[in-house]
RNA sequence: GCCCCCAUGGUGUAACGGUUAGCACGGGAGCCUUUCACGCUCCAGGCGGGAGUUCGACUCUCCCUGGGGGUACCA
């Protein structure tokens, strides 16, 4: 079995499109071809205006950072221009093309006179457009592993344009020679292609060809189940990227959007290998959903070890996050992008959050609760590891005989600036003694110099 | 306009002629609890509509409706 990734690369790596490279990823590694198979990466770059080589790094960076590989060197489209000619040539030499000068307006002129229904059927001109020739007998029969079969009678469909009037080829010419020169054996797409398949199954019968089998994947939609854009935010591999998702997670929720397997829904990439079938694709188009992604992503950041999470922050955040303070956090956050305004405090000092101190202060006997606090974690035995900072708390909050937040609160305020942080002994052990008291004793100072208005 | 595809709760899916229509996200309630989370328990919520076929239809056929795609000298 040899699939192949096509993208035309206009742009940043879309979901559909990672998606679709994943699907013939999961074909090519996977279980479900019977044997080894293979992947080959296709540049449609034939729109020159489109594709720059910032579009197609951009997309190999995406695929690796995935973990997509493909084999063999990624083939270029428009370095095939020779070759398209070629056959080109040997279509009009056998007249099974013809050239056309007809515009887009014949065409419709054509339509009022024989019905919108009718193919457009063009006479030869010396030059102008090529255009295949396509009879008005007979159909063309789509068999599609996903959708069973589809039929377009001839009838109905125009003598399809396979070339510029300058001999440069067009998409539904290239792919299908590109597609028969490498030898795929599957072609997996997505559903937007289905319309134009018998117009290249057509290119193959002219070149008397055996067409490839087809999948052609549903479309995935936007959340208003519109067509996904950027509107509908990260809708690029990158911008997933760039928002905390990891990798595994994002290629475990893009394999779930179209696809299912009995009642699992975390499912690791060797998993996935395992048990994909392009067949069990379902037909109708999914929406992306980005908090089921987020929560998927949460599983998958609850899984690393510490180490390996400080190492995922570090490269994310672009700043040196220990595995420490990566630990505490681990079971409270659901992209890396979520690990900064929880801890940053850590590293940037105390948050500025006037509300919370007001409220946090404001309670009878915050202020003394939080001296008591300072007092224990002051005499605290070494090392002021997170059991020495929570027996040194619990003994504050049983000698003023008070709720645990009584005390704990004021710490966090003092430490965090807010109310909201990792587990306070962690947070404390983790800032480590002398800068805790440092925090403690400049809130008490602020406090006392500006004491909370009571009312 | 024409051609084509699709249709299970808010979302993703499972079951594919006979089940109390399953699972997950999200939502609600509760437990846990030092905040936020995590975790656990429970609850609500679905076969778009109409004709057939059949002893029996979510599952098969047709129509309607609603989405989507194609219809370029774009890919």
């Amino acid at each position: 079995m040899r699939v192949r990734f096509a993208p035309s690369p206009t742009g940043a790596l879309h979901i559909g499109g990672a998606r679709t490279a994943l699907y013939n990823w999961l074909l090519a590694r996977g279980d479900a071809g019977g044997g080894p198979g293979e992947l080959v990466l296709r540049v449609e770059d034939t729109d020159r205006e489109r594709s720059t080589p910032e579009n197609v790094e951009q997309i190999f960076d995406a695929l690796r950072w995935l973990g997509i590989d493909w084999d063999g060197d990624p083939v270029f489209q428009s370095h095939r221009a020779d070759r398209h000619r070629e056959l080109l040539q040997r279509l009009l030499d056998e007249d099974k093309a013809y050239r056309s000068r007809a515009t887009a307006d014949d065409v419709r002129a054509w339509k009022a006179q024989h019905g919108d229904e009718r193919g457009f059927r063009g006479t030869a001109d010396p030059d102008g457009a090529i255009r295949l020739r396509a009879s008005d007998e007979g159909e063309t029969v789509v068999e599609d592993l996903i959708r069973g079969t589809t039929t377009f009678r001839h009838e109905h469909m125009d003598d399809p344009v396979i070339a510029r009037a300058d001999g440069s080829v067009l998409y539904n010419f290239a792919v299908a020679v590109d597609d028969l020169d490498v030898g795929i054996t599957h072609v997996v797409r997505g559903e937007d292609h289905l319309s134009n398949t018998p117009k290249q199954l057509l290119v193959y019968e002219a070149l008397g060809e055996t067409p490839p089998a087809y999948a052609h994947l549903p479309l995935i939609h936007g959340p208003d189940g519109r067509k996904l854009s950027k509107r509908h935010g990260a809708a690029s591999v990158q911008e997933l990227r760039d928002a905390g998702y990891l990798p595994e997670a994002v290629l475990n929720y893009l394999a779930l959007l179209g696809w299912g397997h009995e009642d699992d829904t975390k499912l690791s990439t060797d998993e996935l290998k395992h048990l994909f079938r392009v067949q069990d694709v379902a037909r109708n188009p999914a929406r992306f959903d980005e908090r089921k992604l987020r929560w998927l992503n949460g599983q998958y950041l609850r899984e690393l070890t510490p180490d390996e999470l400080a190492r995922r922050l570090t490269e994310h955040t672009q700043r040196q996050v220990p595995p420490q303070a990566a630990e505490i956090t681990q079971e409270k956050i659901q992209t890396l992008a979520d690990f900064w305004p929880l801890a940053g405090f850590l590293f940037d000092g105390p948050a500025d959050d006037p509300a919370a101190r007001e409220r946090v202060l404001g309670r009878d006997g915050a202020r003394e609760a939080l001296e008591q606090a300072r007092a224990a974690l002051a005499d605290a035995p070494e090392p002021f590891d997170v059991p020495a900072v929570e027996h040194a708390l619990r003994q504050v909050v049983e000698a003023r005989d008070a709720k645990p937040k009584d005390v704990f609160q004021p710490v966090r305020l003092a430490i965090a600036g807010t109310t909201v942080s990792p587990g306070i002994f962690e947070s404390v052990a983790t800032l480590g003694r002398e800068e805790t008291l440092r925090r403690v004793d400049a809130l008490l100072d602020a406090s006392e110099a500006q004491p909370p208005i009571s009312v």
